[in-house]
DNA sequence: ACACTAGCATTTGTCAGACAACTTCTCCCC
DNA sequence: GGGGAGAAGTTGTCTGACAAATGCTAGTGT
């Protein structure tokens, strides 16, 4: 079928990986590569790719090893809930990572998203989930000042923005929410602890309040495999 | 800051790659390793990465080249629409390809999904939709033999299993649609003409008859970047 | 007996150089 | 002008080597 050894080797990777069970170690790249009748070199540029997919962890001097798969965190997308609800309700001990408060200026993309002007205040409260002992998202609020002060966020924060502003009272109505895959940049990487690049699924969102204003823009990023969203949707036109 | 000199490469190679002009060949590799000062074999693992991105392209005696963002196809959530409607809609100029129709008996999955019997014949039609040359998705659907006729296909298909049934009369009421970002499979790489474990957008999905029946399960894998969704969220429980 | 440390074997990270396979262009010949 | 051979350039893969990090082991001192 396919003569160039990297195609067929990435295929021969992902059955070893495949019946390899979660936590083991795989055979040292000399070895490998010895057994799979390629270099080492070919060997490691097929395993990035692996490594990218978040199938396989090397780490310098222990070795490579299979990572497990982790829990399903299932929820619909008809309703929007904060993350903290969701993860309630089915019963898995996610909980919140240290949340990062910060004062910025608008960028052109938050200033848009939120209309306001460009280098308006803004707050942007940003935040992992954990599950397992691991991160399986990040999410990034981003608001103006006007509508949520820092130092009122600091009192009285239980690690969901949409929770607070419901709490408070605030007259919220829907969220416009668009999903791409994307792929970790560095900032998204590092919280994460993944690698830069690694495949990610994106919601980002517009919460409108009842007067038509835009009161939060957020992006959120989804380890894959630890999320599964479903909608229900009518045929044809609504 | 990384002491690592594939971590600093990749930021490095990001940027070169975000400033180069679209289809724009990039410096050979022995030049770029040189210019950014790393090993061939090291840079080649970094561009692995990238090229798992959809954002280079490398051709064997011909170079490494840019690719140019594509044209984007937006589309709502709430209501189910076959892509051909869609494609149709936004005014881009999406062809079909070749349609593929064949008898399968029902695999674990398919059966589960369908409700059917384990080894049930049931119907598949895999087709790709072009976009400027290029493929950009991957549309799977199964159905069971009951409900759809290969021959009855071949006749009158229009490009669209969900158009062929609207047509037919069929009162299909709601589709329960799965969102999840993956990696493409060997199969999917081939058909979106990618590689083998490249980033993509996955829906998955039922399409349920107004008798409760599921007469249609479908997988779609979008590439990243040519597709935007968009969903309506309520605020709160519906 | 226990804690700590130094050293050694193992493994991944990176480098250098070489050759093969493929693409593209040039130049020569007809 | 057209066609084909050839050369130059580029990516694909291989070999061998050394550096850096990890984990284990044996030894040492208390």
């Amino acid at each position: 079928m396919s003569h160039f050894p990297f195609q067929r080797l990435q295929a021969d990777l992902a059955a070893l990986i495949a019946k390899s069970p979660p936590g083991s170690r795989l055979p040292s790249e000399p070895d490998l590569a010895a057994d799979l009748g390629v270099s080492r070199a070919t060997l490691r540029e097929a395993m990035r790719t692996f490594e990218a997919q978040g199938l396989i962890r090397r780490r310098q001097g222990a070795g490579t090893f299979v990572v497990g798969k982790p829990p399903v965190i299932e929820a619909g997308l008809e309703a929007l809930e904060s993350m903290l609800t969701l993860a309630q309700r089915t019963g898995l001990k996610v909980g919140p990572g240290p949340v990062n408060v910060e004062r910025i200026s608008a960028d052109e993309e938050s200033a848009s998203a939120l209309e306001v002007f460009p280098a308006s205040r803004l707050i942007r409260v940003s935040r992992t989930m954990r599950a397992d002992l691991r991160p399986v998202a990040y999410l990034v609020d981003t608001l103006p000042e006007e509508v949520l002060r820092p130092e009122e966020l600091r009192e009285k924060f239980s690690g969901s923005v949409l929770d607070y502003l419901l709490g408070r009272g605030d007259p919220l109505t829907i969220s416009r929410t668009e999903i791409t895959a994307s792929n970790a940049s560095a900032e998204v990487a590092k919280m994460l602890e993944i690698q830069r690049g690694d495949v990610l699924l994106q919601f980002s969102a517009k919460l409108i309040s009842a007067s038509g204003k835009v009161v939060d823009y957020s992006h959120s990023y989804f380890l894959p495999g630890h999320f599964k969203f479903h909608i229900v949707r009518k045929v044809g036109k609504a």
